[in-house]
DNA sequence: CTGGGGAGGGGGCCC
DNA sequence: AGGGCCCCCTCCCCA
């Protein structure tokens, strides 16, 4: 079932009553979250008459992990080497062929929005915070989460993530950037561009055609540091590892 | 439980 | 400086 189907259902004439989302703790908890958990269950505050008034995305409300399960070291050390493989972008791929193509476990650090949403300006004037700008600290504060940022530009790139200003026409969906409304309409038109040369499965996303080439290499991409098992997910590899074969690390 | 597809988000880089 | 594109990642769901 896709997702989009999921979502279509947030599109009543009226808004959801968006505090009931607070309920569910699917929203905010999930077991990738658990570092967060205390942080944003406790934290979280939904003004959520500030959102657009079409709906707000099951995906907006979902105030995830900033870090994966487990402590992993140097995350940085994987991030920059997670490119293509070199078989499997049909598209431009600038990385250079990674040298190693096999991770041991550890994502990159991501800095999702917690969801802490609150007093939001009409959107021209959510104009970023400036803060004394030091050495070590971003000058760039968001005014509905407590990201910051370096530069104005990296902030209102991030701001777009509140506002959602691209809408599509079909279903209503709120995203916030262009190429991101484009792949959804994808979901809609059928249009699937991006094809497996090994199978020919097309795909509507990139991605997602990335994550199918994982599974016909026979070394794949992420492996168990304990088993040296390969996983083509990340996902999985945080299966196998909760499922007992890496209980001795964490 | 595992593997995989669909959908989507965010940061960084390039133009 | 800003927009577009790409990559990586996550989450959900299903077989």
């Amino acid at each position: 079932m896709p997702r989009s189907f999921l979502v279509k259902k947030y599109f009543a004439k009226q808004k959801p009553n968006y505090s009931e989302l607070e309920k569910f703790s699917k929203y905010v908890v999930s077991p990738q979250t658990s570092l967060l958990r205390d942080q944003v269950g406790a934290r979280l505050v939904w003004d959520l008459s500030v959102l657009p008034t079409l709906y707000l995305p099951a995906s907006q409300t979902e105030p995830s992990a900033t870090t994966g399960p487990l402590d992993l070291s140097s995350p940085s050390s994987l991030s920059s080497n997670a490119s293509s493989s070199g078989e499997e972008d049909e598209g431009r791929t600038s990385d250079p062929p990674s040298p190693e193509p096999v991770h041991t476990y550890g994502p990159r650090q991501r800095m999702k929005c917690t969801g802490v949403m609150a007093h939001i300006s009409p959107p021209e004037e959510e104009e970023e915070r400036e803060t004394p700008a030091t050495a070590s600290r971003p000058a760039f504060l968001c005014k509905h989460c407590p990201k910051e940022y370096t530069s104005l530009g990296a902030l209102k790139m991030h701001i777009r993530s509140h506002t959602l200003p691209c809408v599509c026409t079909t279903c209503g969906k709120a995203f916030s950037r262009p190429w991101l409304l484009r792949g959804h309409i994808r979901t809609h038109t059928g249009e699937r561009p991006f094809s497996c040369p090994h199978c020919n499965r097309a795909f509507a996303d990139r991605s997602n055609l990335r994550a199918h080439l994982q599974t016909h290499a026979e070394v794949k991409k992420y492996q168990c540091g304990v088993c040296s098992r390969t996983f083509s997910r990340m996902s999985l590899l945080q299966k196998h590892s909760s499922s007992g074969c890496c209980s001795t690390s964490v």
